[in-house]
DNA sequence: CAGGATCCACCAGGATACTG
DNA sequence: CAGTATCCTGGTGGATCCTG
């Protein structure tokens, strides 16, 4: 079980977590995000993200492909040239993604106030 | 650095880390969805979302109170009664949640199936 | 240049026990 | 009932070195 039964999650295989997890992670989103523009070689991505290590990026985009997100494409050259592109159905990720950030960007001020604001309670809080 | 240039983000405070390292992690999203439908208590919760740990909740519903997406209100009585209910804050956060929970639901068969279909490269992938 | 392999540090998160 | 405190483990992710 990994989700409530109110949402139709009833064991192994829910959409939620299995989705969630993967743009829960750390890089996932901003992959995604530096490739919303447009095709992207690996360096390219790398700098455009910059404080990614180059086994995480990797990583991320095996998975990112392995899901069906982003397509994978080597040139044959030397040095060798590889390149991502978000597929049709990493590109309709994207609106979701959209509107967490969006939401992220907007809201972001009052989480801070919140947290600013914000007094421990003495664990024995009595009304 | 934590997001790359191009998304208003030059620093320690990008709101998208911020927020999505919240929604990311195992437990966030499902408590704000379970209470969604309306105020609960700390053991109700519990008994909706079942495989948390207490632990995991009170420390889940804490950062959610302070980044002021949850309300917590404590009544005086034995044994004690403590109940959480999304705030304005927390409810608009549910939208685009609800659109990612949406999108995941639709296309997850699309996910499952592009990662049956999977080969993985061999490494030195020429052509 | 693109990434695989290896080693390691850190911490999210589980189990358990205790308290108001 | 609603937590807090402590201990412990597995996985995430960083650093480094190596190859086609």
């Amino acid at each position: 079980m990994t989700l409530h039964k109110s949402t139709a999650c009833d064991a192994d295989h829910c959409p939620i977590r299995d989705v969630l997890g993967h743009i829960g992670d750390r890089w996932t989103v901003l992959v995604l995000k530096a490739l919303e523009p447009g095709t992207l070689r690996f360096g390219e991505i790398r700098h455009v993200i910059e404080d990614v290590s180059q086994r995480m990026l990797a990583q991320t985009l095996r998975r990112l492909e392995q899901d069906g997100l982003v397509s994978r494409r080597v040139h044959p050259s030397i040095p060798p040239r590889v390149d991502y592109t978000l597929t049709d159905l990493g590109r309709s990720l994207m609106e979701p993604i959209g509107a967490m950030v969006d939401w992220a960007v907007t809201h972001h001020e009052d989480v801070r106030a919140a947290r600013a604001a914000w007094v421990p309670p003495p664990s024995h809080t009595a009304l």
